[in-house]
DNA sequence: CGATCCGTTGATTAGACTCAAGTTTAGTGG
DNA sequence: CCACTAAACTTGAGTCTAATCAACGGATCG
């Protein structure tokens, strides 16, 4: 590319924030850059690698984090030990629930994943000088709270091929947001355990009904976590 | 009672609002007599019968409404008539999706309710003046998400005997609201019919597992609706 | 090369759904 | 007051979907 975006006073930018996505697209975007350069000095980057934990139910919570690439996944367990994923976040959401001591999930790392960690006192004291972020915040909440309800529909109403259908329909429209009804290719970011546990089924039905829908040359799949999905709108209709 | 509650310029107080206890604890606790009097000259009470619809998924949304007494249950609906409760609203609960120019549920009186309704532009406005009842209203979407989520393990994860204790469970807390542990004593505010759909489960499922409690001795039933739990511990560890 | 992890496939079983009565309650009108 | 009806709920019998149990295939790693 031969153009430089052109940011008033770029320079006066906190390095690693000049770069960032999170900036302009994630609850960054509502601060100017005196007080994007007063957070940034309390915040760090970190890379976590797949399955490491990053967040335990009913611990104390001392910081925030942007996710700045990867997936990371939100889960809940019953004391017996059934699991079930009640969330996903993508860059740039951001992770942790607001203005709680302590979280009511556990998050991992579904892949290797970037985060911009914020301590916890840091973000919400800036909350309370800043509408437009603490706005910000709550549009993500909203949206998650969309989610979450329309997962309630798919979790409690829907067969388990449909059930399947709809997770990678999510994915698809998700990780390759090229316009709909075409085709889409991306990497699962999710095993089938991850998989069984977000849609409320065991993996090997999660197996069986990805397997019918590759027999049936709704999806192509190398390598288990390679999809295709030659028509999008195909695998729309079959989510119920 | 001999006291009465000392507010400072009550006399100022919009009438209606004097004996709301959504000035409370709901939303318009977070505005100041001033404000709460200009608010006041555009809402309006209204009542609705049980089975009322109050809002339709993927319509305009012209209002929001203070929930003062009553259930609000709001549901999706699959294409083929398939529907979910994906949550319910006591009072002081505001109904309506905040900065959304349309529903993502409908909203059905579960019960007789009592309403304040609330123009849209009226309430957006002053949540740009007012951090504070932004901050309000984002406190309950941050709920919301959390009781979600608790059901997305109800629906994913639970067999049907752990659903319907469950949800006698959370009834039990939300209305009769005593000390945990003890004896409750409440009417359903749901239909079975409406309860099936908030489990994800068959009318005919719900109604065995409600006799097999009652065989049990777990809860007490008087004219299908009055329920009896003369343990909630023990109602609490049939939840899973 | 064996071990382990992740995923697939098959056979059997169990839990919830469907279909089909029957019961209780509330409401209506004679 | 009582017959009648409709709606909500319960109960039973049979079926089917997804879980369970079990074996196997392929990739990765020491």
């Amino acid at each position: 590319m031969q153009t430089v975006r052109k940011d008033i006073h770029n320079s006066e930018l906190p390095l690693l924030c000049q770069s960032c996505e999170a900036r302009h697209q994630g609850v960054c975007g509502a601060l100017n850059p005196e007080q994007l350069l007063a957070l940034a000095r309390s915040t760090r980057r970190v890379r976590r690698q797949a399955g490491e934990e990053l967040m335990a139910d009913a611990m104390p919570i001392s910081s925030y984090s942007n996710v700045l690439r990867g997936v990371v996944k939100l889960t809940k367990v019953l004391e017996d030990g059934r699991q079930q994923v009640v969330g996903l976040q993508f860059a740039p959401d951001l992770l942790g629930r607001p203005f709680a001591a302590e979280s009511r999930v556990s998050a991992e790392a579904a892949s290797e994943v970037d985060l911009c960690v914020i301590p916890k006192a840091a973000l919400e004291a800036l909350m309370q000088d800043s509408a437009p972020l603490e706005h910000r915040v709550m549009m993500q909440a909203l949206r998650e709270l969309d989610e979450a309800r329309d997962w309630m529909v798919t979790l409690g109403r829907k067969t388990a091929a449909e059930k399947v259908a709809s997770f990678l329909f999510m994915i698809a429209s998700h990780i390759d947001p090229t316009d709909e009804f075409e085709a889409a290719t991306f990497d699962l970011p999710l095993s089938r355990s991850d998989i069984a546990d977000f849609l409320g089924l065991t993996i090997e039905t999660v197996s069986r009904q990805i397997s019918k829908l590759k027999a049936d040359g709704v999806i192509e799949i190398v390598n288990y976590r390679h999809v295709t999905v030659p028509d999008l709108a195909r695998l729309r209709v079959l989510c119920g």
